[in-house]
DNA sequence: AGTTATTATTGAAACGTTTTATATATTTAA
DNA sequence: TTAAATATATAAAACGTTTCAATAATAACT
């Protein structure tokens, strides 16, 4: 079946390429009869445009570049799949660039420069292919700036914080979904709420103790600095933070992800402490595992899926040189109420 | 920053675009006094070849289209990491389209018809792009064959069986990985050994339930079909037949996947049955959750990377026309050795 | 020095489209 | 009728490359 270009079809139906062309492009009125004509030969000759060709002289690709840091990180799925879902509804596709940051280097060391060289790298070859913009999916908690200053196409920030913040993105309520965590615990009568937090130099982890900060101040709870704890992102650290709060007799502890939360869950079982009748967790992200922890984890659902969808809407808004875009779009987390929070024991 | 083009450079370097493009491509031989010249310019000029026109004349678009069901599923990120991990020793970049069938038709009905003309619309769209292959990355557990005869392209199926077997297909091996596991339960002196399967119509749950008969078999042990079950792959049918198997007094109980596990783990919860002291469990998979159940689940691990880079690896073969390809390609399991399986009560 | 062999370079034709300006057919108005 | 206006159709020039066949420059022999 080797392809029908347009030059076979406009022979065959005895018109001009361009008449086919206007027909299969409604670039311009042709009568009723040739359309039909070239219509049926085209479909005849199972005839399918050749993008590549399109592209290169309307200079217009239709194609959207994706960096993702790594495919296989919790969040990126889900993200990329908001994207797609744009794909469905427009005839724009995607040319997915997967850095496998991880993979390069592990979790928490990602050296300035060789990621640098990394993502230039496939900013080149997406470039190359004539993207019309590019959409970089972040996946680790640090701000970024890995791309050189000028692309000549639009470029938007998809979870994660350029260090220039000239740049758009795209991202979640950190502090707002801290706040509202926190929030929630009072409700249920707890005064002393241990936090395990990420690394200090991570914006989210400053977001979030932001926001538990200001839901304390707002039910005129103190702040104990005895309860919080930055360290990583660690089950491990779960455990063992999670441990010393028990000691320090908390009666809720708010961890910055899953992960630790589950270690955290651990260090309550070990303790003989049980959840939630006498202490309260609640995790960050909603990843899978938190339904298959014991006891079922309350945690905060993260709009994975529409980021995804505003990052690529912002981009073509950007592509089509819309005015008054905004520089920075923030969508709110929700808590998902499940089963290891209960009330403060008095 | 406008693009520059091949003709720029060769204007500035004072020679024709011909021999750029000789220099940029190792085509035939040029001088080292000009190469030096022509590479000088075109990195002043900062020039990116334009990959469309590239491809438009060379016929080589150095692009392979790969379509996922589900980017969603469990299994998708990690064999698309597989794919891409190709993407850095050779000069291929990768189209994705997904389906996003799930999200589309829900988790149990695929109606063939629409499948069809999903997947369909997806050749086409990949086709359009001159892709120079096709994989098809399933995650569903049915044979399908929702791709018209001819392309014109390779194609191979990846993590799915096809239901017209000239296909060519990589998976891994359910039979071996089910003997393994039961084999396993067996060293640890179980005789009864429930099992609970996924659907009978699936290809996978016939192969596993094969396995797990074998291994009987080769133990000389009674197949009771008292204690296998068929049904989905949902938690809450692991929580009821895993109670049904409980009463009837099975020491193991082997789940298809380990969502199924994680059902059969609150089964034995809510029965007050210690697990692994009075009841081991298998689950499939290696998802994610497995290692936060309690007990941390004994498994086995699909090796979807490596069927990601296998499927590519093949495709790219047969893009090259290379002779004597396989049409199979069936990759072993690993049992992972967690927490869930102990000595059989005597 | 002249011939031949070898090495470097280039002009121009493709690749499959879109698009503009122009030509041709058809209808409308006078 | 015929001129003007409108509707259809087309030829040909792009888009940015690669790739021949052909030429020019250089080196290697007699």
């Amino acid at each position: 079946m080797s392809m029908a270009t347009i030059k076979e079809v406009a022979r065959a139906a005895n018109v001009s390429t361009a008449t086919v062309s206007n027909v299969l492009n409604g670039t311009s009125k042709v009568k009723d009869k040739t359309r039909a004509r070239v219509l049926q030969t085209a479909e005849q000759l199972n005839y399918t445009p050749n993008v590549l060709a399109r592209s290169l002289k309307s200079r217009r690709s239709h194609t959207i570049g994706i960096i993702t840091e790594e495919i296989t990180a919790f969040n990126t799925p889900e993200i990329v799949d908001g994207i797609d879902e744009f794909r469905e509804q427009n005839d724009y596709h995607f040319i997915l660039s997967n850095l496998r940051m991880v993979k390069h280097f592990g979790y928490y060391s990602f050296p300035e420069k060789e990621c640098h060289n990394l993502v230039n790298d496939a900013v080149e070859t997406l470039l190359a292919n004539q993207v019309e913009g590019i959409i970089y999916v972040g996946n680790h908690f640090r701000e970024i700036d890995y791309i050189a200053k000028d692309l000549g196409v639009p470029l938007v920030y998809c979870y994660c914080y350029p260090r220039d913040q000239s740049r758009p993105y795209v991202h979640f309520d950190d502090e707002m979904a801290a706040y509202d965590v926190t929030q929630y615990l009072t409700e249920f009568g707890h005064t002393k709420i241990g936090l395990i937090a990420g690394p200090e130099n991570s914006i989210h982890t400053l977001n979030r103790v932001r926001g538990y900060q200001r839901a304390l101040y707002k039910n005129n709870l103190l702040f104990n600095p005895e309860w919080v704890r930055y360290r990583d992102w660690e089950r491990s650290s779960g455990y063992e933070i999670g441990a010393e709060l028990i000691k320090k007799k908390v009666t809720a502890v708010f961890a910055m992800n899953d992960i630790i939360a589950a270690g955290v869950l651990e260090a309550a079982k070990e303790a003989k402490i049980s959840v939630p009748n006498e202490l309260s967790v609640v995790g960050f992200d909603n990843r899978d595992c938190s339904s298959y922890l014991f006891p079922k984890l309350t945690t905060v659902d993260l709009p994975l899926h529409e980021i995804g969808k505003q990052s690529v809407k912002l981009l073509v808004s950007m592509i089509n040189q819309e005015k008054n875009l905004p520089r920075e779009i923030k969508l709110s987390c929700k808590i998902v109420k499940r089963d290891s929070v209960g009330a403060a024991l008095l």
